[in-house]
DNA sequence: ATGGCGAGAGGATCTCGA
C-alpha cells in the first residue's frame, strides 16, 4: 500500500496535475493539504472517475484538507472536535487542517499544521497552542489504535539537515528550537518519522520557494513529513519525495511525499 | 534590508503562505 501527502496549494488550480500524477503513480491514499476551496466545490468527480473515494474538509480561500482514496475509508471525522472535547478544542476547528480515516486497520490521520507567519507573531502563538491540542488529540487515537500513519505539511524542520541553509534558523520561523520542541513533544508519543530510516543524509527537500528560485538551487526545506508507530515503522518499505510535479509550469511550492507498507 | 512568487477574492490591490 502506497500514501502520499501532497500540499498542493489550491486544489483547483493543480487538478490536472494532480489527477495526472495520480495516473502516474499507483497511490492507495493522497493527503491533500491547503485546497482552498468549500466542500461543494471540491472537484470530487475528477477523482471519482479514476476510481477513487473522497472525503473533504475545506474553507474559503484558506487551508483545506481532504483524503482520496481507491478503498473506501471508515471512521472518517474531521476537526480536532470530532475528537476531543470542545473546552479542549476551542475555535481551532474554524481553520479546517485536521481530516482522518482508517484503511487496512491503518489510522492515517492528514494534517495541515499552521504556518506561524513570524516569531512571537499570533499566528505562531497560534501555531504552538494547535501541536498542544495535536498532542491530544493524537492520545486518544492511539488508545483506539496501535497502527498510525500521521502525515502532511508540518511547516517544521526538525533537523537542520532538512535545511538547505540553517545558518540564521533560530530566528526563522518553521525551524526554531520551540516549534521543534512542540513537535517532538507530540512525536513522544511514539512516533517516528520514516524518511530518516532510509535516507540520513541531508539534501533532501520537500519545499522551496516560489521566489529567487529557489527549487533551481534546490534551497528548499523538508516539512512534509510521515511520522508512524513502531509496527507500521518496521513495516515501511520506503518514503521518497517525488520532485517530478515541482518541475512542471506552475507548479505547488511542495513536491509529494510518498510512504509504501 | 527588502522583496522576490503565487493563489484567492473581487474587480485594484489587498491578505496569506513559507
Amino acid at each position: 500500500m502506497k500514501v502520499a501527502t501532497w500540499n498542493v496549494n489550491s486544489v483547483r488550480i493543480r487538478l490536472e496535475q494532480v489527477t495526472q500524477w495520480l495516473q502516474d503513480n499507483p497511490i492507495d491514499v493522497l493527503c491533500l493539504q491547503e485546497t482552498k476551496v468549500v466542500n461543494e466545490n471540491f472537484p470530487r468527480s475528477s477523482f471519482t472517475d479514476l476510481g477513487y473515494h473522497t472525503y473533504v474538509f475545506g474553507q474559503k480561500s484558506y487551508n483545506g484538507v481532504a483524503l482520496v482514496s481507491r478503498s473506501p475509508l471508515s471512521d472518517v471525522s474531521m476537526g480536532f472536535g470530532a475528537i476531543l472535547p470542545e473546552a479542549t478544542v476551542g475555535d481551532l476547528d474554524e481553520q479546517k487542517r485536521v481530516i482522518t480515516g482508517v484503511v487496512d486497520g491503518i489510522r492515517i490521520v492528514n494534517l495541515y499544521v499552521p504556518n506561524g507567519s513570524a516569531i512571537d507573531s499570533d499566528k505562531y502563538i497560534y501555531k504552538l497552542g494547535w501541536l498542544k491540542v495535536l498532542r491530544e488529540y493524537l492520545q486518544v487515537l492511539l488508545q483506539q489504535s496501535n497502527s498510525l500513519l500521521m502525515c502532511g505539511d508540518f511547516n517544521i524542520a526538525l533537523e537542520d539537515i532538512d535545511i538547505h541553509d540553517p545558518k540564521n534558523r533560530a530566528t526563522q520561523v518553521m525551524a526554531t528550537d520551540v516549534e521543534r520542541e512542540a513537535l517532538q513533544n507530540v512525536l513522544s508519543l511514539g512516533l517516528a518519522d520514516v524518511f530518516r530510516k532510509f535516507t540520513p543524509e541531508g539534501g533532501n527537500f520537500s519545499w522551496w520557494d516560489y521566489r529567487t528560485g529557489a527549487f533551481r538551487r534546490n534551497a528548499g526545506w523538508r516539512i512534509d513529513h510521515h511520522y508512524t508507530t513502531p509496527d507500521l515503522y518496521e513495516r515501511s518499505l520506503s518514503c521518497t519525495i517525488d520532485t517530478t510535479p515541482r518541475k512542471l509550469v506552475q507548479p505547488s511550492d511542495h513536491a509529494p511525499v510518498i510512504i509504501e507498507f
